[in-house]
DNA sequence: TACCAGACTTGATTCAGGTCAACGTGATGG
DNA sequence: CCATCACGTTGACCTGAATCAAGTCTGGTA
């Protein structure tokens, strides 16, 4: 996960075919898998279209999503010698790729891309830190309202007080595996809140927030 | 967090005096607090004695411990702008303070420093799936487990099947803020886990794990 | 030695969220 | 146009961990 075209900000005043004589493209499947937890990190990847999860799993199945990545978002840096997490496209996705030898190649080239990942790194170091607050802290309900205004400000508009509408392209079983919660809970949490008339639901994958300042403050634990 | 000596490591053959030169080392006392969530992060640090916890906070009070830090441990990378986490001295503690000018001079004189820092987050990023998976998805016995490992491999003894030492300089109640738990559910769980003759309580800091090979299989959940 | 305060443990009870099970719903294909 | 199937919702019930409430243990102090 990073944000939109990281790689390229650092480099897009240099020479752009270098870049893309280190990297491939591939397109994977829905719900094909491209990383596998555990195995040998080789490469980077760069979403360019479609979505992505990130995943890691305990041995009976178990599963907690990571995180959700796409255009322009950068997977891999959670690696060292062996992936940190799985990866698999939801919806079908496109990547590039970058093995490590030649991110190195490239680094060595264009010095600040270093540093650009290391701020790519630290910003979703700051992420994970909320995501963790939320996984050992926060109640269903604010799981999920803090899932709402992060769909939602992960959409740039600035937090108003209207109406703002969603769409949610992954199924309500990665949602309940990334808030830590069952398919059941995110799914009677969603019927409340429509009870509740702050958010309308126009079909399943279609969700606007009514009310998202009130949305925020649940998510916050000021209920 | 961070491993041992992490900045040192790729300066170690040049000059350590610039190093020192932009660093200023510090002292906290028991408790006390040195970096305040969302405050302009305007500094790095290295923990060089005793120990620091990591957390953050939601506005009722509700904390989530995201991390402990010791000797040689590297803070601050969760950070762009402003800090992402709070931080406080877990009995006294000694730090080198790195303010991010003089970091930058450094990274400019030591251009594999930054490189060091980038594995330092992706090391840190890739526990952090570790802990989200703790705390999204595994049971309360299997996050206690999971802490006694943690402090254990972190002794970086190999795991032995000899019973191993170790000692929890925190209280309870950040052994529960760590793992999304209150202090009487961990305190029954340690004793269950005596009463199972899985480890042994020598005194409320000092505990055996008797068994250790037996504590890992339940901390992956594999009972 | 006795007292005290803070940290920890233990027990009884409650409740948020999980589990199990039945029922909708909407897309796909014969 | 209905059957099918995967996904989602809703309801009834259960349970793991939280909460509430005593104890207990420890180290510091007088």
């Amino acid at each position: 996960m990073g944000r939109r075209l990281s790689i390229c900000n650092s480099i897009d005043d240099c020479d752009l075919a270098v870049l893309a004589n280190e990297s491939s493209r591939m397109t994977v499947a829905d719900g094909r898998s491209f990383i596998e937890e555990g195995a040998p990190a080789h490469d980077f990847f760069v979403v360019t279209g479609g979505r992505v999860k990130l995943f890691t799993l305990l041995p009976d199945g178990r599963r907690q999503i990571t995180g959700f990545a796409e255009g322009g978002d950068f997977l891999g840096l959670a690696a060292s010698t062996s992936y940190a997490f799985g990866a698999e496209a939801l919806g079908s996705a496109t990547l590039c790729r970058f093995p490590h030898a030649g991110m190195q190649r490239l680094t060595e080239r264009f010095p600040s891309l270093e540093h650009r990942l290391r701020e790519e790194a630290s910003r979703e170091l700051a992420l994970m830190q909320a995501r963790m607050t939320l996984l050992g802290r926060k109640t269903a309900r604010e799981r999920v309202a803090t899932f709402l205004i992060e769909r939602c400000t992960h959409l740039d508009r600035p937090d108003s007080a209207r109406p703002v509408e969603l769409d949610l392209p992954m199924p309500r079983t990665d949602i309940a595996d990334y808030l830590g919660l069952t398919i059941e809970t995110v799914s009677r949490i969603l019927s409340a809140f429509k009870k509740e008339k702050l958010i309308s639901i126009r079909s399943i994958t279609h969700i606007t927030l009514l009310m998202p300042e009130r949305i925020s403050t649940i998510a916050e634990g000021m209920e």
